[in-house]
DNA sequence: CATCTAATTAGACCATAATCTAAATAATGG
DNA sequence: CCATTATTTAGATTATGGTCTAATTAGATG
């Protein structure tokens, strides 16, 4: 897990949008692209990005790939920042 | 306070060093700037972008400026991004 | 296998970010 | 007020990021 890759990928707002649409479920690329006014293309990179974070994962369905959400990665790399302590009271395995 | 310029402040390592070295309290510039291998006025330009985002606060101490960090403001942005749920189970006064 | 749909990769272009050196501002102390 | 220390601002340069259109890949279907 790469820090920086996944803080430079939270650093865009339309990436920060398609994590939040993700929480509700996995979803088809054009599905996720349709909620922008961006071209399939510009978006596909931001789905790239997401990937290469690792924030996101992909399956292939038929024609179509299916993002999902990767909270853990998410969890952790905001956790890493904040050093833990103030938010995860235990909640994780922390040691 | 602007997600999306707390986000594009984490984005560089540079600033989250940064963010790391004032959690041990407050530190001057100079201080700051001691620690890494890049010019004062690149710097300079780091803690800007930190203060635009209102992740850090400066006061002036004589000649020098004296930058602390702003936690609640950190906090607030992670989590959002996260919605809250999994980490913050009651620590903090969320509804 | 030709074709259709879904999505990505390639290539180009423009905007923004990171960095440097040099100059400017701000406070302190003779 | 001039010199010194601490830091920022200005201006220029280079690298990176975001976006588009056009072309390509991958799977499904007649």
């Amino acid at each position: 897990m790469s820090f920086n890759a996944v803080f430079e990928a939270l650093s865009h707002p339309v990436r920060r949008r398609i994590l939040a649409l993700l929480k509700s479920g996995p979803k088809s690329a054009g599905d996720l692209a349709n909620g922008f006014d961006l071209s399939k293309p510009t978006m596909s990179v931001h789905f790239a990005k997401l990937r290469d974070a690792g924030l996101v994962e992909v399956e292939r369905r038929g024609t179509s790939l299916i993002y999902s959400l990767n909270a853990s990665v998410l969890e952790e790399a905001l956790a890493g920042v904040l050093d833990l302590g103030q938010f995860g009271s235990g909640t994780k395995g922390d040691t």
